[in-house]
DNA sequence: TTCTAATCAGCAGTAAACAC
DNA sequence: GTGTTTACTGCTGATTAGAA
C-alpha cells in the first residue's frame, strides 16, 4: 500500500500547487511521489573562484542528495510530450504560468516538470549559442528559436539601469572610469 | 502512455517547511506559523505572448492571493526579532542555510521567515542605494553596512575593478570575524 | 502613505539519471 | 568515458498585499 502523502509535515512548498491536480488521471499504477521534502540544506557550493580570500560565500554542501533519489527515478518525455513543448518554445520561450499549464494539461506533465523543462531549454539554447560564438561560426548557424531568444535577452538586458546599476560609469566613482 | 505522476508537484522552492522541530520554545509573543502554504496559481489570461517579441513585461499576475488570506494575518517580526536579525545582517547579510537555520531557533521564527528577510533586507539595502545614487548623494550619507554590501556586490559583479571602494583594508566583517 | 512579509518567475549553478 | 536531460537549490527582481 503506498498510503500517497500520509501527512508527513507536508511541507509547504510553493512553486506549484500539485495537489488538487484535476486532470492528469493516469488511474491506475504510477507511484505518486510523495512531496515531502526536507531539503534543508540551504548551501551550495562555493563560487567566487578568484581571489584567495573572499568573504564568504557558501561552504559545501551538506548531502546534496534530493529527494528524487530517496522517491523515484526521473521521468523523460516521450515524444509527443517534447513534439508539444518544442512547438511551444518556438513560438514563446518564455510562457506565462497560464500557458504552461494548458500545456502541462494537455500533455500530461505536471505543471512544475513544464516549467523546469522550459528552463532548462532556455539554458541549453543559451550555452549553444556561447559555443557558437567560441567557435567563431556564423550566427547563420543558430536555430532561429535560438536567435530570437537570445535577441531578446539582449534587449531586455540593455534597458534602463536594470542589469548592471552597479557597474554604470559615472554613477558609481569606481566603477568604469 | 504517459503515465506520469499526477499530483507530485516536487515543491521545493519552500525550502524550509514549517520546522519539523516540535521543540521549539514556545514564544508567548510569536506563534510560529505553520507554513503549509498551497499556493494555488491561478490561471486566468491575460497575456498574449505576441510570439516571441514583445518581451517587454509579464502579464499581471491573476490575484495571487495566497494562503496569507486563507490561512491568516501577516505576522510581523518583533523588537527582540528585529534586533537579532539586524545584528546578523550587519554580521553577514548573507548567511548560510546553517546560519539562517540557528538564528531562526533563537527568535522562534521559521528557516523561511528568515530566509525571506535576509532577501527583504538586501532588496531594501540596493534600493536604497539606487535612490542615494539617483539624488545624486554622496556615498558617505550611505550608512555603512549598505555600503558594505554594495561593494560586496560590485566586486562580485566586476570581479575585477571591486578593489576600489574597499580598498581599504578590514573592511568586510564578514567572513573574518 | 510607507514599510515590509510573502509570493512568483527567471537565472546560474549544480547534481544525478540517462543516452551516446 | 563524455554529453545531454531532468530536477533542485539559492538568489534576484518584481510584485502583491498586510501593518503601521
Amino acid at each position: 500500500m503506498v498510503t500517497q502523502l500520509e501527512a508527513s509535515s507536508l511541507s509547504a512548498m510553493a512553486g506549484t500547487p500539485g495537489a488538487p491536480t484535476p486532470s492528469a488521471s493516469p488511474g491506475s499504477s504510477v507511484t505518486p511521489v510523495k512531496t515531502e521534502q526536507l531539503t534543508d540544506d540551504g548551501s551550495m557550493t562555493s563560487l567566487t573562484p578568484t581571489n584567495g580570500q573572499t568573504p564568504s560565500r557558501r561552504p559545501p554542501r551538506k548531502s546534496t542528495l534530493t529527494q528524487q533519489q530517496k522517491n523515484q527515478k526521473r521521468q523523460r518525455a516521450t515524444q509527443d510530450q517534447l513534439a508539444t513543448l518544442e512547438l511551444e518554445f518556438s513560438k514563446n520561450p518564455t510562457p506565462t504560468a497560464d500557458v504552461r499549464d494548458r500545456i502541462a494539461d494537455e500533455i500530461n506533465m505536471t505543471q512544475r516538470s513544464v516549467q523546469i523543462w522550459f528552463q532548462n531549454r532556455r539554458a541549453k539554447i543559451k550555452l549553444m549559442a556561447k559555443k557558437h560564438l567560441e567557435n567563431g561560426e556564423d550566427l547563420d548557424s543558430i536555430p532561429e528559436s535560438m536567435r530570437q531568444y537570445l535577441a531578446m535577452q539582449a534587449m531586455e538586458s540593455g534597458k534602463g539601469l536594470g542589469g548592471s546599476l552597479l557597474g554604470r560609469a559615472g554613477l558609481f566613482p569606481y566603477g568604469g572610469g
